[in-house]
This record gives C-alpha cells, sequence and structure tokens, in this order.
DNA sequence: GTGAAAGCGCTAACAT
DNA sequence: ATGTTAGCGCTTTCAC
C-alpha cells in the first residue's frame, strides 16, 4: 500500500495566500509582474506548506524538463567519468538534472534507453562512447532521432562518431587519430620501429580511429606495417597484460608499445616486467587517456591527454544554447604528457 | 521558437486503432486483460505511428515515476563511481532510470538538490558520502525527509552515517571502523608503532570514524596515539603528497602510514620517495578503497577493500522493496588486500 | 495585477 | 473485453 500523495499542491497554497492559482504560477515561475505584497504572502504559504511544485506536472503542461540525459557504455572508467562529470556540471550550471544510463556496449539496450529517454522528454540526450553497428541499429537511431527531434530534445554524439548525415544530431569528438598520430609519432621520433599497438575490438570505432592514426604515422616515417604488431582485444588492465603476454610468447620482437588507454598500459608494463623486459630500458610504452593515476604508476606513464571534462561540457553547451537548429560538429584536441615510461630506443 | 510537440499521443494511437484510449492504456501496460486482435492492432498503430508514452503524464496519473535518483559528493573518484555503478545496475535491473547529482561536498547544495529530486517525485533518493552537518541543515533535512517520505519517495543514506533516529529514512553503511581498526592492527602487527595517519578534514564524519578505528587499534596495543601523527586534510593524492611531506619536514619520525584512501597512499608513496624513504622497506604503507590501479602502484597496494558496488546495489534494494515500510539498517563489511606495500618494522 | 478556465497525455474507476 | 469520464498538478491564454 503506498501512501497516498498528502502532498499540498498550488491550489493549496492558492488558498492559503488568498489567491488564484494563476498568480501563484506566475510568482513562482519568476518573471511574470505580481505585486510585492503578493508574493511574500505566497512565499510565506510556500513555506508553511512546504510546498514543491510538481516537475511531472510542470514539464506536462508545455513547460521544459529540465533534464539532460546521458547515455554511455559504462560509469566507472575515468573515461567515462570524467566525461559525465563534465555534463553533470554543465548541466547543473543550466539548472538541469541529469539523468544517467549505462549500455555496457549493447546497441540493442542502447535503443532500448533511447526509448525510455524519449518518454522522459530529456531536454538533451547526450551518447557517449562507442557501440558497434550494424544496419538495423542505424535504422532504428534514425526513426528514434527523429522522434526525439521532433519531440524537442536535442540528440548529440559524445566522443564518438557522428551518427551519418541523415540523422538530425550535434556531434562533438576529439581529434581521435591525431592523437593516435602523436602518440606513435612520439615513439617513432624516440628512435623506437617495431611498435606494439594494443587496440581495442576489432570493428570498434573508437579503436579503429587510433589504428589509423598509428598506421599514418609509421606511413609519414615510411615504415611498413607488421600485422603481428597490431592486437586486437579486451581495452582493460587485464586485456593489455594478457595480449602482451601473449605478444612476448609468440616470440614476436619489439621495443615500443602504444597502449589503446592507460589501463592497457598498466596491464602491459606488468606484463612486460613478469617477461623480463626493463621499462623504459628495453621496451618504451606510451598510454592513451590521461588518467589521475597514469603520474604513480611505475614508470610513471607518458600518455596521450584527452579533454574529457571539455567533451561533455561541451556536449551539453551545444544541446542547450537554441542556436542554429542546424546539424553542428565540434572537435576538440588532445596532447601529451611526457613523463618517464618512453626512452629513446637502444640501438642494436 | 521550439517545434511544438507533433508527436502522437494516446489518443492518436486510439484513433488509428479503432479502440479506445482505455484499451490502449491497457494494451500497452501489459497485464491488463485485451484480446489478442485489438493488442496486434494497437501494436501495429504504435509502431506506425512511432509512439512513446509520455513519462510525464504518466508519472502524473498516479503511477510511480520509475526513477531513483543519486545524490553524492562527486563522480569520478573510484569510491563514488564503483557506488554509482553498483545504484544504476540495480536501478536499471528494476527497470528504472538512475538521476545523478553532485554536491562537491556543499550542504546548502545538497538541501538545494534534494529539493530538485522532491520535484522529481522518485522513487528512491540516495544519499552519497558525509557532509559537515549542522543544526540548521538537520533542520531541513528532517522538513524534507518527511517530505519525501510522505510524497511516497524513500529517502536512504549510503556509505555515510544515518541521518538520526527522528528521520524516516534507510541506511546503509558499511563498517568504517572497523576497517580502520584491521588496517591500523595490519601494521601494528607487523611490529610498526609509529604510524602517521593521513585522515580527512577534521569534522568530516566518515574519516573521522576511520580515525576512532585507528585509534582503537592504537589503544588495543596499549599505544598511547601522538597527535603528530594525525594530518587533517584534503585526501586527494596532491593532499597525500604535500601533508607526508610536511610531517617529514617537520622532523617527525614513523615507519608505518595509514592513508585515509588509495589516492592519498599513491601521493604519500611519492613524497617519501622524494625525501629519501624506501617504501616499504624503511616505511609501510596501508590505503583504503582499493581502487582498480591499486595494485598497479609501485610498490602494489596493500589497502582495505570496501564494498562499493554493493552498497549501491543495497541501497536500491532495501528502497525498493516495499517490506516493512519503518526504519532499516543495514552494515556491510570490508577486508583487507594484502599486497607489497607492508612489511615487517626494521627493529631498531 | 489578478482570476477563470482550458488543456497537457495519461491512468483508473466506473459503466456496459 | 472495451468504452466513458474524471481527474493528476500545472501553465497559459483570455478576460477584466
Amino acid at each position: 500500500m503506498s501512501q497516498p500523495s498528502k502532498r499540498p499542491t498550488i491550489r493549496d497554497v492558492a488558498r492559503a495566500a488568498g489567491v488564484s492559482v494563476a498568480t501563484v504560477s506566475r510568482a513562482l515561475s519568476g518573471d511574470y509582474p505580481v505585486s510585492t505584497a503578493t508574493r511574500a504572502r505566497i512565499q510565506r504559504a510556500v513555506r508553511d506548506l512546504d510546498y514543491v511544485v510538481n516537475a511531472h506536472a510542470r514539464a506536462l503542461s508545455g513547460a521544459t524538463s529540465k533534464v539532460v540525459a546521458i547515455l554511455m557504455k559504462e560509469t566507472v572508467t575515468p573515461f567515462y567519468a570524467h566525461i559525465a562529470a563534465g555534463v553533470e556540471a554543465e548541466a547543473a550550471e543550466h539548472g538541469r538534472l541529469c539523468l544517467v544510463c549505462t549500455t555496457h556496449g549493447d546497441a540493442d539496450r542502447e535503443l532500448e534507453i533511447i526509448k525510455l529517454m524519449r518518454e522522459q522528454h530529456a531536454d538533451a540526450v547526450i551518447l557517449v562512447g562507442g557501440v558497434v553497428e550494424n544496419e538495423e541499429y542505424r535504422e532504428r537511431m534514425k526513426r528514434y532521432a527523429i522522434g526525439l527531434a521532433d519531440a524537442g530534445s536535442k540528440l548529440v554524439t559524445c566522443a564518438r562518431p557522428p551518427l551519418g548525415p541523415d540523422i538530425p544530431a550535434i556531434a562533438v569528438e576529439y581529434d581521435n587519430v591525431g592523437g593516435a598520430y602523436a602518440a606513435t609519432s612520439h615513439l617513432l621520433s624516440a628512435g623506437h620501429r617495431r611498435i606494439l599497438m594494443l587496440a581495442g575490438p576489432d570493428g570498434f570505432t573508437t579503436s579503429d580511429q587510433r589504428v589509423v592514426g598509428y598506421r599514418n604515422a609509421l606511413a609519414a616515417y615510411k615504415i611498413a606495417v607488421d600485422p603481428a604488431l597490431i592486437s586486437h582485444g579486451d581495452m582493460g588492465r587485464d586485456g593489455g597484460y594478457d595480449r602482451t603476454a601473449a605478444v612476448l610468447d609468440r616470440g614476436v620482437e619489439f621495443t615500443g608499445v602504444f597502449a589503446g588507454n592507460d589501463n592497457t598500459a598498466a596491464g602491459a608494463i606488468a606484463a612486460l616486467r613478469d617477461r623480463g623486459r626493463r621499462v623504459p630500458e628495453d621496451v618504451s610504452i606510451i598510454g592513451f587517456d590521461d588518467v589521475p593515476l597514469a603520474g604513480d604508476l611505475n614508470p610513471p606513464l607518458t600518455t596521450v591527454h584527452l579533454p574529457h571534462e571539455e567533451l561533455g561540457r561541451t556536449a551539453v553547451k551545444m544541446a542547450l544554447q537554441g542556436n542554429g537548429s542546424g546539424r553542428q560538429h565540434v572537435m576538440l584536441g588532445t596532447h601529451i604528457v611526457v613523463r618517464d615510461s618512453v626512452t629513446t630506443a637502444t640501438p642494436h
């Protein structure tokens, strides 16, 4: 048995203040002219009754819902956590509440949740982090995007590839290819020629872009890509460990590692050590992300810093600024943070 | 100019399917008996029109809001991130959306947001992480708690001290004092007698409890507490560094460190090294939290594992299971994860 | 400056 | 099994 909501409504406030509900609504909404005396009486009634508006009733009768929704792969990894923090902070500055959901990389679940978001009439729906797309996915996404658009919600993709020209959405990206290019070049310019790339699952766009950066950098140095040096798989700490160990055990040699992210790098370092390689003396390594503890790894990790917070904030800003309803696209930059995990390649 | 919501309503579906809105509502809600043929026609209409219910309208007309709200100090620290992940996961399993807000430790802001949550009529409001309380805070919190209760929302405190016997709320805690006691005892039993405690800001309950555990453990070993060995301050990585450095520079000696959390520990280790102390040969250190990268620090950090996810999940479970509306209280346990940062004290 | 009244889209009696 | 109708609590014309 759920207790009947015995909470005061706007009508109770009106009665207590001796005015009409319309006046109460106006006094509370702010801008509209209401006499000071009346306003005072109303505010007093609000306090006495401990009245709070009903957000659903408000949203229903036309006003905006004051909610922005984020949909991400997961929330705990620093990469996602910091983007979410940026979204939340910016949303709060705009007086918005923040709805957070996770997909765990499942495209179906993502679509399912977008449907839920549609029901909520969020002011903005922000999609963070990639999923593996297929045709059916694109179909449904398109339909939902249109649905969102004409329900007045802005759809924005953040830190993932844009949805496509036929889908109404804002895109906020960071320079993934450029970052990977810079990371690889950093290793290259230190004299490394055989560089192991610890990439994400094949077909996972974000990771694929990093591979492109890796290839481009190699190409710029006129070095042929050795497929044996590109490992696809789990990007977690253990994935980094296992895959590095596997490559080593396979007898493949390299003096540099470009890890898909810092966690992967942490695992790779451990695997290297366990196999008797010194880091960075024998093998140099560069990460991607710049997580908070990157500087406390052993050795302190040289890595590519991503503008996580800024991505989140920008996504919200773009969605909320009523400006041009056209499609928009922003690309944020990255930079390398040099620490101690990369050193000059030992000449052989 | 916001586009008029030209979305189909339940009435459009009813018309398209040639039935009444009530039938549509019933067919969509599930349980109520509706003939298979009618249901099929309705579902077809839903697809054709791309209809989605309006969550606000639904919530307004009595049904539950299907939203649980979390209010935390911040979201990026693993401690909070993992609790939030637990909440989100459990909420999702119950078909709930998850509203996330941050207070940044500001009590006023916390109250402000609780007010917003009240407007949302969330099924549950979960408060994670402490704030520094004062009398006015307790007053307002009590009023809000009552408001939440008779609007049908459950209030639950999670990983923070219960609100008090006169406030209707569920409490989910972990054994903070016990964990700190165990951590300190671990150092003590390794022969350490002068143990630096890197605590949080004075008056911050969560940290204060850890200090109690520290004191209790010392007392059990009949060792007097040296105030010079208890440092209060920022619990971040830099706080750990700066405060450890300061104590060292002050000439205070110790062979063990109990860090308030793993980040603090990471900073402390760096400070120790920079001052020429080896870890763990000269100084042993134990952390608190067991963050993901704790095992990749140098040396791998011995620490106290907290049941983060479980705290979040339990909070949601307790709130959502309609059982006894009375106050409830759960205390989850902790355990030490032994790695390499603690070693036997060098006899002098 | 203030009030009356018409919805917003849905669910839940209450009929039939 | 299905239809009718009265709200849920609020904002917003339209009058005065």
